[in-house]
DNA sequence: TTAACTGTTGATAC
DNA sequence: AGTATCAACAGTTA
C-alpha cells in the first residue's frame, strides 16, 4: 500500500476536488470493504478531507464520515463525467474500464462525477463513523513520524527498550505512524545505519540522525507525489508518483550504492524484503 | 507446479 | 510490556 507520502498526495488532491459534492449513490461492488451503513452518505455534502497516519477522512455535513484505509493495494480514483475508453492514459489499466474488476466501491455524485475505490487484495476498508467515533479512533493512533510531537527524546525512550532490529521498530505503529517498507529502507540508508542493528543499540546521535532522515525521506516522497512500482499506487488522476526514480536502496538490489558503489543487497527481515548497502550502513 | 514473494496492520499467544 | 506468529486476499515471480 501507499505509505504516508502516497496517502498525503491523494488527500491533498481530494481536498481540492471533493468539498461541495453531493452523494447521489454508493455502489458497493464487493461486500467486504464497507463497514457500516453506506446509505448514511446519500444526499450528504462533503465538507472536508483530511489524513492521519495512512487513513483518509472524508467528512460529510451530516456528522458522518467515510474513513478509508488503502492497505496494500487500495486506490482512490476520481473521474469527472464519462469514463473514456482507451484514452491513452499513462497508467491506463483503470481508465479503460471503470469500474474495473478491482473496483470495490463507487461513490457517484449528483454532478455525474465519481470516486472509485479499487483494491486488488481487499485488505482495505471504508468505515462509516460519526464525528465522535472517528475522533476517538484517531485519538488512539500515535502521531505521524513527521509530527513535532515525535521528539528525539520520545524516540530514544521507546527505542531503548526494544531488542528488535531498528527496521522492525520503525515500522511499529504503536511508536509512530506513516513509515512503510520503502521509506524505512531509504531512511536507514540516509542515516547510514544498518537495518539489522538492535533499536536499543542506537546512540543519541544516531537516533537524531535517523529521525531527521525519516522526516526528510517522507517529505521528499510527498514532494515527488509518492512511489509507484508496478502501477500499484496511482494518484487520484491515475498517474504514477516519482519517488521510485530517486529511491536510494529500495528495489535496487544488485545495483551500485549511490554513495560507495558497493552492490545493494536484499535480505528478509521481520518477514519483509529489506534493502541496504552492506558497506556504508553500519 | 509449487512456494515464496508483495507497498499494511490487526489479533493472539507466550 | 515486549516479542513472535498468524491472519486477511489476489496476483506475480523464482
Amino acid at each position: 500500500m501507499p505509505e504516508l507520502p502516497e496517502v498525503e498526495t491523494i488527500t491533498r488532491r481530494l481536498k481540492d476536488i471533493l468539498p461541495g459534492r453531493v452523494v447521489r449513490e454508493v455502489r458497493q461492488l464487493h461486500p467486504k470493504p464497507f463497514q457500516g451503513a453506506a446509505e448514511r452518505f446519500i444526499g450528504a455534502t462533503i465538507e472536508s478531507v483530511s489524513r492521519k497516519a495512512k487513513q483518509i477522512r472524508i467528512k460529510f455535513n451530516n456528522h458522518y464520515n467515510a474513513l478509508i484505509h488503502l492497505k496494500m493495494t487500495g486506490q482512490l480514483i476520481f473521474v469527472d463525467g464519462e469514463v473514456r475508453v482507451g484514452g491513452g492514459h499513462p497508467t491506463a489499466d483503470w481508465v479503460r474500464e471503470l469500474p474495473s474488476k478491482h473496483t470495490r466501491c463507487q461513490f457517484l455524485f449528483e454532478d455525474g462525477s465519481s470516486l472509485f475505490f479499487n483494491d486488488q487484495r481487499i485488505f482495505g476498508w471504508i468505515k462509516v463513523l460519526s464525528n465522535e467515533q472517528l475522533e476517538s479512533e484517531w485519538q488512539t493512533l500515535t502521531p505521524d513520524i513527521i509530527d513535532p510531537e515525535i521528539t528525539p527524546e520520545y524516540l530514544e525512550k521507546k527505542w531503548s527498550r526494544r531488542n528488535q532490529p531498528i527496521k522492525v521498530v520503525l515500522l511499529d505503529t504503536s511508536i509512530s505512524n506513516g513509515l512503510g517498507n520503502i521509506y524505512v529502507c531509504d531512511a536507514l540508508f540516509e542515516a547510514k545505519i544498518s537495518p539489522f542493528r538492535l533499536a536499543s543499540s542506537l546512540t543519541q546521535l544516531e537516533t537524531e540522525t535517523l529521525q531527521t532522515a525519516c522526516q526528510a525521506v517522507i517529505h521528499e516522497g510527498i514532494q515527488l507525489g509518492g512511489t509507484t512500482f508496478d502501477g500499484m499506487y496511482v494518484n487520484v488522476e491515475g498517474f504514477a508518483g516519482g519517488y521510485q526514480k530517486v529511491a536510494r536502496v529500495y528495489k535496487r538490489q544488485g545495483l551500485p550504492c549511490l554513495r560507495c558503489g558497493t552492490l545493494i543487497e536484499k535480505k528478509t527481515l521481520g518477514g519483509r524484503g529489506t534493502y541496504y548497502c552492506p558497506v556504508c550502513q553500519i
